[in-house]
RNA sequence: GGCGGCGUAGCCAAGUGGUCAAGGCAGAGGUUUGCAAAACCUCCAUUCAUCGGUUCAACUCCGAUCGCCGCCUCCA
């Protein structure tokens, strides 16, 4: 099987063929620094580093990249009202953005870069661009020229005479075209500004994604993923300021779109105030859940965010990793390595293992079809339900055992780009609750055989007002905290 | 006005031109259990927005209609 991805250049999947057989490249466009990001925001955060974490597992060496944006109006207009500077306001959001994906099990990019740090190589393409005509400088402003450049619209299919110019924003009277944007910003009295060719100013907002990317990446790399709203025009400026600039035919060559997160049916935004912020949400759900949340949709369709929808997620998140536990409980500290040779004379086990084994071809199939992640999940679960059977029939020591440290290392390794198995203990000492826990299952297993059940469950039901539930079988009793 | 997307069971959500359609949540019954929990088994869409067309065959292809959403302005 090979990788198909679908590209929003093409509007269609299409095979993955690597440009660089030593890396790939992948630039995300990342936080615009000016207040905590929403769970809205939180999709391409999550869904792009699955992808890439899915790539690595599939053996590319890749390179991600996210920008941090920490110039632009709604980064002065926040300073300005809470009279500090920019710089406080962008590194006070940047902090709390490393604090969020960390907590939402979302891996850091290889690479940070931050507009204010690559200003030299932002004036060093807008020179190129008017030196070749492609842009115009007016008084103090720079503006990208979209007529002289033919690919423009490929990207979002938009035909510049078709778009609406100014309906609903006045067009600035210095453009030539009203489609033509700015890529360098005159400064204004009391704003962040660096010299120029052109005097004082700031960047333009697409042009440090160009300068960044092909910084980082070279001049044609693998993938660019965003949301969906930045095919238009941000992307769609990228691609026209970048190849301008360069002369080279292919700046991105797949272009990725994660879908929206609506709010009762309407798109999730800071502007339209119906947000909640990713921080403010995992107060009240588990990583896993939320994770889940978006992994069981796919990453180019909507999603309505519910509060149904997420607890659901966390009753699921919840079966999946009790799953893993009792696996982890059955493999004995020194595990034996798994081989498919000591099951050949047990039926039971060949079966098993041939159920485990196609589930596996068709989960990896099915994320190798486009991040089909919901379809992943369904298998993932199927094998939950396998492997549950499985061990709800009895398992003895040797290779019966053996196995499941091999299903264990399968669902490690899904759990490397998907990252819904809840495998902490909430941060508390375990090795030392556990202790305690065991004194009192102890106790209660007493109660238990002299048939004082009426202490015996007193006992479990004040535990489970205090949050851990006891659970009884015929292999012993276990604990886990209640969700 | 232009462009793009969506409409599958109570809810969420995959999928295929040809055994009347995964998985999850919720629900019903059962097995197991001292009870509980967890787990397992069974049931839960003759139907895939509507109407036409192509085809031996469509939910899957084409057209139209209705409904919803997004982009064309900052936006993940």
């Amino acid at each position: 099987m090979s990788l198909k991805i679908f590209n929003t250049l093409s509007g269609k999947k299409e095979k993955f063929v690597p440009i660089n057989p030593d890396y790939t490249g992948f630039y995300v466009c990342g936080p615009t620094v000016y207040d905590y990001f929403h769970i809205g925001n939180a999709r391409p955060f999550i869904i792009f580093d699955v992808i890439r974490r899915f790539l690595i597992s599939r053996g590319y060496n890749v390179r991600y990249v996210m920008n941090l944006t920490d110039i632009d109006d709604k980064i002065i207009n926040r300073a300005k009202d809470e009279g500090v500077t920019s710089k406080e306001i962008a590194d006070r959001y940047i902090n709390a953005f490393f604090e969020d994906i960390q907590k939402l099990g979302v891996r850091p990019a290889d690479v940070y870069p931050r507009a204010t740090d690559h200003i030299e190589e932002i004036i060093g393409i807008i020179s190129s661009l008017v030196e070749k005509g492609a842009a115009y400088p007016t008084a103090g402003d720079v503006f990208y020229d979209v007529s002289q450049f033919e690919e423009y619209g490929r990207l979002s299919k938009k035909k510049v005479e078709d778009l609406q110019a100014g309906k609903r924003v006045a067009v600035d009277e210095l453009k030539k075209n009203p489609a033509d944007f700015v890529l360098w910003k005159k400064a204004k009295q009391g704003e962040p500004s660096w010299p120029s060719p052109w005097g004082n100013g700031r960047p333009g907002w697409h042009i440090e994604c160009s300068a960044m990317s092909m910084k980082f990446l070279g001049q044609s790399f693998d993938f660019h993923g965003g949301g969906q709203d930045l095919i238009f025009p941000h992307h769609e400026n990228e691609i026209a300021q970048s190849c301008a600039s360069t002369g080279c035919d292919v700046f991105a060559k797949y272009w990725l779109h994660n879908g929206f997160l609506d709010m009762k049916g309407e798109k999730m935004s800071k502007s339209l105030g119906n947000f909640i912020t990713a921080r403010e949400l995992m107060e009240l759900y588990p990583t896993a859940a939320i994770r889940l949340f978006f992994l069981q949709k796919h990453y180019r369709g909507p999603i309505d965010f519910s509060e149904e929808g997420l607890n659901a997620a966390r009753t699921t998140a919840e079966r999946l990793s009790l799953t893993y536990k009792k696996l982890m409980d059955l493999i004995p500290e020194n595990r034996e390595e798994f081989n498919a040779e000591n099951i050949k004379n047990s039926k039971r086990l060949e079966e098993f293992y041939e159920r485990i084994e196609s589930l596996d071809g068709e989960l990896i199939a099915s994320m190798e079809d486009d991040f089909n992640t919901p379809a992943v999940i369904g298998k993932l679960f199927d094998m939950v339900r396998e492997v549950n059977k499985y061990i709800d029939d009895g398992v003895a020591d040797g290779p019966e055992k053996d196995i499941l440290s091999w299903v264990q290392m399968k669902f490690d390794g899904y759990d490397r780009f998907l990252g819904i198995i809840d495998k902490t203990r909430d941060g508390i000492d375990f090795e030392r609750m556990d202790n305690v826990m065991q004194t009192v299952i102890k106790l209660r297993h007493s109660l238990r055989k002299e048939k004082n059940w009426v202490l015996a469950d007193q006992l479990r039901d004040d535990l489970t007002e205090a949050g851990i539930l006891l659970e009884d079988s015929a292999s012993g009793t276990t604990w886990r905290w209640r969700k």
